[in-house]
DNA sequence: CTCCCGATAGGCT
DNA sequence: GCCTATCGGGAGC
């Protein structure tokens, strides 16, 4: 059992979802050189049971088959014309997953603004978004365990600490499931990188960071 | 700044 | 055909 493992089986997903909150997501794709960014925004899928989870009512196939995988494993999945990943979590043949929906860029920035054709918080601020601008576009990682994947969250040290942090309702599932009103979306207060935020509500000196 | 809507890819039944 | 955990542009405030 590797490290990534032992820590994404450590606590409920819940608890995980919140505590990747200020953590650096690093990619290091040989093309592009080192990314990175800070984690401000997450979502915890609760599986079976979580009517907005892919592996609703034990639903597996080809296509969801890594949320069934080891924790650290990573789900990657395309949604309209969009790419995005999920981290699995908890113990071997429980299909749960936190969904990473964004980032603070630290490293690379001029990459993932080229990426993206796009400027400012539009660079990573979606799940989509981030993708795109690490230069994800296709399902390659798929499966893989964090631990042999060039998409990596550093889970040793925390980067930043929220100040604080809001939890809301997920965005964009289905409202009529019987999870659809619980508060599983997470993110770092005041961050002007967190998707659909009003501007009014962002720290302009500290970025909702310690 | 907010709300709304159309475009978009792929897998499932 | 249907569904889906999205995005960006444009109208209207």
């Amino acid at each position: 059992m590797d490290s990534y493992q032992k820590y994404f089986a450590s606590m409920s997903t819940q608890r995980l979802a919140k505590d990747l909150l200020g953590r650096e997501l690093q990619y290091d794709s040989k093309k592009q050189g080192l990314l990175s960014g800070l984690i401000v925004e997450t979502e915890a899928y609760l599986g079976v049971n979580d009517s907005a989870s892919h592996a609703y009512n034990g639903r597996k196939t080809s296509y969801t088959k890594s949320l069934y995988g080891n924790p650290g494993d990573l789900y990657i999945y395309q949604i309209r014309s969009h790419y995005c990943f999920d981290v699995v979590v908890q113990k071997l043949g429980e299909p749960q997953g936190i969904l990473i929906r964004a980032l603070e860029p630290i490293v690379g920035l001029d990459t993932m603004i080229r990426n993206r054709q796009m400027q400012g918080v539009n660079v990573t601020n979606g799940p989509g978004k981030l993708m795109q601008a690490l230069g994800i576009q296709d399902r390659q990682m798929d499966g893989l365990p964090m631990s042999k994947s060039p998409l990596q969250i550093d889970i040793n040290s925390k980067t930043r600490i929220p100040q604080n942090i809001i939890s809301g309702v997920r965005v964009g599932i289905n409202t009529k499931g019987s999870t659809a009103d619980r508060k599983l979306r997470f993110y770092v207060a005041r961050n002007p990188f967190v998707s659909k935020i009003k501007k009014r509500d962002v720290d302009a000196e500290k970025h909702g960071w310690r």
